[in-house]
DNA sequence: GGTGCGTTCCTTTTT
DNA sequence: GGAACGCACC
């Protein structure tokens, strides 16, 4: 390799980043460590800078890689991408970030044949849905009809140990059970189905059994990056012990104990505490957060306390003010009221500036029933507002990304980053590289060009159908074949085609409003409308103003048994405006539970407002 | 048709 | 946690 790299002396942040100190002696050293990083410490950004420090000065050592691993798609293509930024295409081909079940699942089609044959799957197993594993417990002999608390009992025993099983740990039928799924049944017409914990087990299985897979594993990456560490289950962790332990490879694992709000899905409690001692790892706590006004940081540092957290001294980014930041408590007798104010608070907003997709309406859970009054309101203000989780699913599939680009292209000229995203998947998609004949390539480009130029001339449009078929021509154009056989997930035809067609039925909605090809894809993209979504799938996310809706007891229904995670819950929410927050309370609710609300369960939070002297109380 | 009992729903990702 | 629903029973 023909390179200069960068003494490690010499090496500063890209894009003129200013790093703290603690954050900055973790991009830069050698051991194992845990990085505690609150909301705003610039997580992602940290690990991006690690990654271009590892990789300029040559640490991480050529041809040595760097392997980041993230819970979801979007965190893992984000980091990819920040990277990309930071240290250019050349250098980050050896920076791999991928999710846990990506990772896995990789090591298990590849290496799949040095499995025992009793823990082989089947060349073309599928991943199991719920039904698939509901049926194979019925061909173990187990049935549980439609008791579905106790399928979810069973179901986390499947995977609950580490390979091989013996009757000594699990009980004959879930033996029987995975037999099933890794082999199928012909005799029941059952088809060889895993799951992405089963995939897990295998992987881990696979590496701790076989040295040479293991010691491949360890010399391709010299480091290793975990990324929400607070939420990785047992069996993720038991994968990455497996891989690293004892090993050369240096962990960064990032995280947030505040943040912890995975636990009833399966995070394991003691994960820090095991990672560093387990891989003796040193502890860093980042003390920015960039994200929050100095008053919202104040209402969050006053949370620390009940968090179990220790108090530390927070510093947050010099561009705001000391007097920066708001908050507000609003009380309402009923839902209607509710929703009359909070769309003239969004109306006055807007109105001063602030971007309509820089406010967030945020719900402990049941976006519909909290928010429909609301979405009613705020359309009669001409606003927009919807449930982004749909959304949110479908904007991150391949396959819509990719028809994204290409409707805009085909409805504008000049969009470089559409033109360097389609150029790079399509070769990927065709198999065509800088290898090639610059005369392929150019015909290549030629015949992209002119599917774009074709669809342009397509869009004139009236029909809902006539955009179907011109969606339905794309795809062709690209070849079904081709995207099922770079996307594994898309083998299942039936996956492939339902996102499509709410690709053309969303799109459409869209179209049909605003008669502008441009504006239906940046609407369909949530450019202009307000996002609504769960405390859950707001995490990671930042907004300049936050609406939490429904601040009652009965959203928190379950705060009695786990209060600690309701807390991190609430504090998830608290954390993610930049500027303002409010939140509402309404005695009247029409929710499936009481429609009569009361706040006694989580009074603590009301004490916690009233505490601060920030939060300004208002009753309607 | 009243009663009592049991169950359901409510926060999630991944190829 | 707590309303709402289905069901068996009298």
């Amino acid at each position: 390799m023909n390179r200069n790299w960068v003494d490690k002396e010499e090496w500063c942040p890209a894009d003129g980043f200013r790093l703290e100190a603690e954050a900055m002696d973790t991009v830069v050293n050698d051991k194992n460590t845990l990085v505690v990083a609150g909301p705003g410490a610039g997580k992602t950004e940290l690990l991006a800078q690690r990654a271009c420090f590892l990789l300029e000065t040559n640490t991480c050592r050529y041809p040595k890689k760097i392997l980041a691993i993230s819970f979801k798609k979007d965190a893992a293509d984000n980091l990819r991408e920040r990277v990309e930024l930071r240290c250019g295409k050349e250098l980050s081909l050896r920076f791999e970030s991928k999710t846990y079940d990506a990772f896995a699942k990789e090591i298990v089609d590849r290496f799949k044949n040095s499995l025992d044959e009793s823990y082989r799957p089947l060349n073309n197993y599928k991943i199991a849905e719920t039904k698939d594993i509901k049926r194979a417990f019925e061909i173990a002999g187990l049935n549980f009809g439609e008791n579905q608390t106790e399928f979810n009992r069973v179901g986390n025993i499947l995977s609950a140990n580490i390979l091989p099983l013996s009757t000594d740990c699990i009980a004959e039928i879930f033996i029987c059970t995975w037999n099933i799924l890794l082999k199928g049944s012909r005799n029941d017409n059952f088809e060889s189905s895993l799951t992405f914990e089963m995939i897990s087990r295998l992987a881990e299985y696979l590496i701790r059994t076989n040295r040479y897979i293991k010691k491949a594993i360890e010399m391709t990456y010299s480091h290793v990056f975990l990324d929400e560490f607070q939420d990785t289950t047992s069996i993720q962790y038991d994968l990455v012990k497996t891989c690293f332990f004892q090993t050369g490879t240096i962990i960064t694992a990032v995280g947030d104990s505040k943040q912890r709000i995975m636990l009833w899905a399966g995070a394991r409690k003691s994960i820090f505490s095991d990672f560093q001692n387990d891989f003796l790892s040193q502890k860093r706590t980042l003390m920015m957060n960039h994200r929050s006004a100095p008053r919202l940081v104040e209402i969050q540092k006053a949370m620390y306390n009940s968090l179990n957290e220790d108090i530390i001294d927070l510093k947050t980014n010099e561009k705001w003010n000391q007097e920066d930041g708001e908050a507000y408590l609003r009380l309402f007798e009923d839902y209607i009221k509710e929703a009359d104010v909070l769309s003239e608070e969004i109306d006055s907003l807007i109105s001063t500036g602030i971007k309509i997709n820089e406010i967030c309406i945020i719900v402990k859970q049941m976006v519909d029933v909290y928010s429909q009054e609301i979405i009613d309101k705020l359309a009669q203000h001409n606003i927009k507002a919807r449930n982004e989780a749909v959304y949110q699913d479908l904007l991150k599939e391949d396959v819509i990304k990719i028809l994204v680009s290409l409707f805009r292209l085909a409805s504008k000229d000049g969009m470089p980053d559409d033109w360097d995203y389609i150029y790079d998947i399509l070769c990927e998609l065709d198999g065509i590289d800088e290898s090639c004949n610059p005369q392929i390539i150019k015909d290549f480009i030629r015949k992209v060009e002119l599917m774009i130029n074709d669809t342009k001339k397509k869009l004139n449009i009236t029909y809902e159908e006539q955009f179907s078929d011109l969606v339905d021509y794309t795809i062709k154009y690209i070849s079904y074949e081709k995207f099922a056989s770079k996307f594994q997930q898309y083998k299942s035809r039936d996956y492939f085609d339902n996102l499509v067609e709410q690709f053309k039925r969303l799109v459409w909605i869209e179209y049909d409003e605003t008669k502008d090809w441009i504006k239906a894809i940046d609407n369909f993209e949530g450019k202009n409308s307000i996002p609504i979504m769960t405390i859950h799938k707001s995490k990671g996310l930042e907004y300049d103003t936050i609406f939490f809706v429904g601040l009652e007891d009965s959203a928190f229904w379950n705060f009695k048994n786990q209060p600690d995670e309701d807390r991190c819950t609430f504090f998830v929410a608290l954390s993610r405006a930049k500027r303002r927050i409010d939140f509402t309370f309404s005695s009247n609710r029409p929710t499936q539970f009481s429609s009569i609300q009361k706040h006694d369960c989580i009074n603590e939070f009301y004490e916690l407002f009233k505490d601060t002297g920030i939060v300004k109380k208002i009753e309607y």
